[in-house]
DNA sequence: TCTGTTATCAACCAATTGGTTGATCAACTG
DNA sequence: CAGTTGATCAACCAATTGGTTGATAACAGA
């Protein structure tokens, strides 16, 4: 997990930007699961998967705890939440002004009428 | 812009992944913008600059007009939607699963006592 | 302790990415 | 037409990424 709220969105959007892990967090979304269960249901080797873990760990996506030998991996909502939170921001910001300038529009409309 | 949602995905979210690329898309959810005007702030080059911006064009997050030899960018408020609204899936799905745990060990609670 | 299971580490490889410089294209302006 | 401005193309480079194989660690159960 990283510090600067910079970095945690460069690693938390790269993390969502490859379809094995929007897979692996989807699955993650219905409940735990260990990496062998996750690496289950994908035609590559389990380091593979591991790896993918390791970089949805590091950006803070998800978080592991210990059970004996297995290391159960868990989705953090707030972390997703950070995500739509930035998009959101900006996304609103358009649409503000879009409508703005469709009331301009209007108002040049009515002068010409 | 791509086609497959699934693509569409990636290649937004790596759009999303870099600072600068989201630098951009804060400044033209203020309004459209063209690219030199974008590349002024930044300390790297207005190639570097025009090659982001197509990497933003191709996952749809923008559009681009034609104005002389000017070539405004748009930011498209429904591409960042599609985004948040993926997250938000699993985001919910997840917030749900706690709950329902949640609700398991109180049940469990109140038969111990 | 020996065996099987869970998971990671290490080294390597091909492809992609983010940046550079230099040339070029396309459109306006004198 | 000649010159300037806005923007892209092309070739190149270093760093990163997603995958592999093989070895190794850590724990559970007989």
């Amino acid at each position: 997990m990283k510090q600067g709220s910079e970095e945690q969105l460069n690693s938390a959007f790269a993390a969502l930007a490859d379809p094995v892990r929007r897979a692996l967090i989807a699955r993650l979304s219905r409940g735990p699961a260990t990496v062998n269960e996750l690496a289950e249901p994908f035609p590559i080797t389990k380091q593979a998967v591991s790896k993918h873990i390791q970089v949805l760990e590091q950006s803070g996506l998800i978080t592991r705890t210990r059970e004996g030998q297995r290391r159960p991996c868990h989705l953090d909502p707030a972390a997703l939440e950070a995500l739509t939170s930035w998009i959101d921001i900006h996304r609103l910001t358009v649409e503000r002004q879009f409508r703005r300038l469709d009331t301009v529009l209007d108002t040049l409309k009515e002068k010409e009428s």
